[in-house]
DNA sequence: TTTTTATGTCGTATGTTTGCGTCATTAAAC
DNA sequence: GTTTAATGACGCAAACATACGACATAAAAA
C-alpha cells in the first residue's frame, strides 16, 4: 500500500477513529482514570499504578500525548502529566455527536 | 506472551476498550453511519458504499457483529443488517460515564 | 565530581489488524 | 438440473501495536 486506505474516509470518522484507536486499550484507560483522580501525576507515580514494565508505560503516555489528551510538563529530574480538559471535551462533543447521529432514527428497525 | 496483558485491568476499561477497538477504523464508523441512514441495509449496498473490497467489507460487518452493535438477518441470497440500538445505548452509556468520570473534577489543572 | 534517580529512545520479538484474492456454499433464476 | 449471484470462510502478506530490556541523558544528591 502506498497510501493508507483510512484516507478514503471522512476527516470527522478519522478523528473519531483515532481517538477511539488511543482509547482502545485498558492500559491508556486506566491512565486517564489515574490522572483524573490524582494531585501530584508524575510519571513515576503512574508506572507504579500500571501492571506493566516503564518502558510499556512511558510509550502508552506518548500515544495519550500524541492524539492531545494529556500534556507532559518536567519538572527537574520528573515530569508532571496531566489531562487535557480541552481536548476531552472536545472528544467527548464528537463522541456523542456520532453515537447520537447514528442512534438517532430509532424508527427504523430490522 | 502465555496469557493476555489486557486482563490484568478492569473489567469495565477492559469493555471499552473493546468497543472503542471496534470504532478505531473509519471504515467501520462509515458502515455504522450507512446503516443508520439506510432503510435496505442489505450487505451489497454497504460493499458499494464503502471504497474497500468486499472481502474487507464483509470482515469489518463481522466485527461489528462481534460486540454486538449489529445484527445480520438472512434473507434468501442477500443479508441484511442492521443496527443493534440496545447496544448503542450501553455503548453510549459507557462512554458517555468513563468519559465524565475522568473529567468531573474540572479543579484540579496542572 | 561521582553517583543515583527519573525519564525517554532504540532495537527487537511477538502478536494483531488490515486488506485482498480465491474458494465454498447456498439460494434464486433460467 | 445448470448457471448466476450474494455472501462468508480460508489463507496469505504487509503494516501496525504491544511489551520490554538495554542504552542515553540530564537533573539532583552525595
Amino acid at each position: 500500500m502506498t497510501y493508507k486506505k483510512t484516507d478514503l474516509f471522512d476527516k470527522d470518522l478519522q478523528r473519531i477513529a483515532e481517538v477511539a484507536k488511543v482509547m482502545s486499550h485498558p492500559a491508556r484507560l486506566a491512565i486517564l482514570r489515574y490522572l483524573a483522580n490524582c494531585k501530584t501525576c508524575i510519571s513515576g507515580d503512574i508506572t507504579n499504578e500500571i501492571p506493566l514494565s516503564r518502558t510499556t508505560v512511558s510509550q502508552h503516555l506518548q500515544e495519550l500525548k500524541r492524539v492531545g489528551l494529556i500534556h507532559g510538563e518536567i519538572d527537574g529530574l520528573k515530569v508532571n502529566y496531566c489531562l487535557c480538559n480541552t481536548c476531552l471535551d472536545d472528544i467527548k462533543k464528537s463522541f456523542t455527536l456520532f453515537l447520537n447521529e447514528i442512534s438517532i432514527s430509532e424508527s427504523i428497525k430490522c
